[in-house]
DNA sequence: ACGGCTATGTGAAAAGCTTCACAAAAGAAG
DNA sequence: CTTCTTTTGTGAAGCTTTTCACATAGCCGT
């Protein structure tokens, strides 16, 4: 709680979780919440809860809980997520199509405001009411722009030189949706999502017969 | 390696990265590789590599290296997709869509051979040669298909009670995509897609500035 | 105003995961 | 056939994360 102290990863994550469940129980007019009733929505223990607030500060009362308003402020500082953020996104195929349209990006705070792809024919067409355009204008476009953020939505092949001209437009933060590990600078973050890794997972616990517990050589 | 032992979930995840390292790998005519540079390519230390490894038996040949195409084989036949999966998906708005013409998934074994929606002018339109069934049918029609995985890609709002009626026709394992936590039995297996939570974690590196190593208080 | 009750915040213990380090195995070279 | 080199497989050590458990703080009802 005072000084400095190292996050994990996991901690970020399970904050993304709680500043979800503050949502919508700031929607349904709750003014305080248990680390007990926030670990029953999002199943995680009181404790973790607790343990994880307490990495950034004491937003709880003794004998209360914790103020929904707030706390879900206070996550969202944390976070990064109390301000808006301008995103670009290269790659308008599958993915890239559903990702214009989805909404819990905006909701957050990501604002996808340049689209670019190589195709001709997507080339100049609206999205959105954004125009995209010419992956060959990527760096000029983009520091244009004043973009932060850039999401990766181009096929797994190119996704490197892609990613190579991106931080050469001096972007620090990616997210890859190829599945393929990227190379950046150590001062570009990097994350990757992996839409498979979960279907994967699903995969080995039912051939590992219910329980996902043990394992035989 | 030998008798029961717990397979922890970052192992798992790992096994998906080393199968598609391995893809690579058998594409570019390479016979073995050494653990060394499976995790250079995925950004792992190569003891890490060894122990995942480990855990199933004993792939590799000491002084040599795993033979690519023979571990390739058997990950996937600990992942279980040395076979395929009969997939439905829920909601054919802007990510099912995507997910419908995803081809990693049909890729590693999971193939989609039903879809359903809610919507009168969705129902019945063919997407990548399959008829969008109603969602009223949902039970009868996962059935009778033999569908053994669903992926879930409605609204937050709607999302418990697709899933309810998931669980209620008998399917062991959801893949879920609504940014929502759903409650099912403990015998059925869940997985969630949170897609802005790698954004929020980009975001939170941003703002705590250039490390993400330290935090103050 | 005070006692009871509830739920936080947090050191310490426990559990889990990763890295180390090295013996052992196997190919390669002469 | 023997030595050299390489790289696995794996206990043990080290580190991180989670859980425990309880003192402490503060609201609530009387």
């Amino acid at each position: 709680m005072l000084g400095k102290k190292r996050i994990s990863e996991s901690t970020i994550h399970r904050l993304s979780l709680y500043y979800r469940a503050l949502s919508v129980l700031e929607k349904d007019n709750y003014d305080t919440v248990s680390s007990k009733e926030l670990a029953r929505r999002e199943k995680l223990t009181p404790a973790q809860v607790r343990k994880d607030l307490s990495f950034f500060g004491s937003f709880g009362t003794r004998g209360l809980g914790y103020p929904v308003k707030e706390l879900k402020t206070q996550i969202a500082g944390i976070l990064g997520i109390d301000r808006t953020w301008r995103v670009a996104l290269v790659g308008i195929g599958n993915i890239g199509s559903a990702l214009v349209s989805y909404k819990e990006f905006s909701r957050q705070g990501f604002q996808i405001v340049k689209l670019f792809d190589n195709d001709q024919r997507k080339i100049g067409s609206n999205h959105k009411g954004i125009v995209v355009s010419d992956i060959r204008n990527l760096q000029q476009e983009l520091s244009d722009a004043k973009i932060e953020v850039v999401i990766v939505a181009v096929p797994a092949t190119v996704a490197q030189y892609i990613v190579d001209d991106i931080v050469n437009a001096g972007i620090k933060a990616i997210l890859n949706f190829a599945p393929v590990n990227l190379k950046v600078p150590d001062d570009v973050y990097i994350r990757h999502e992996n839409m498979s890794m979960e279907l994967e997972y699903l995969s080995f616990a039912m051939v590992n017969n219910h329980a996902q517990k043990r394992v035989r050589a």
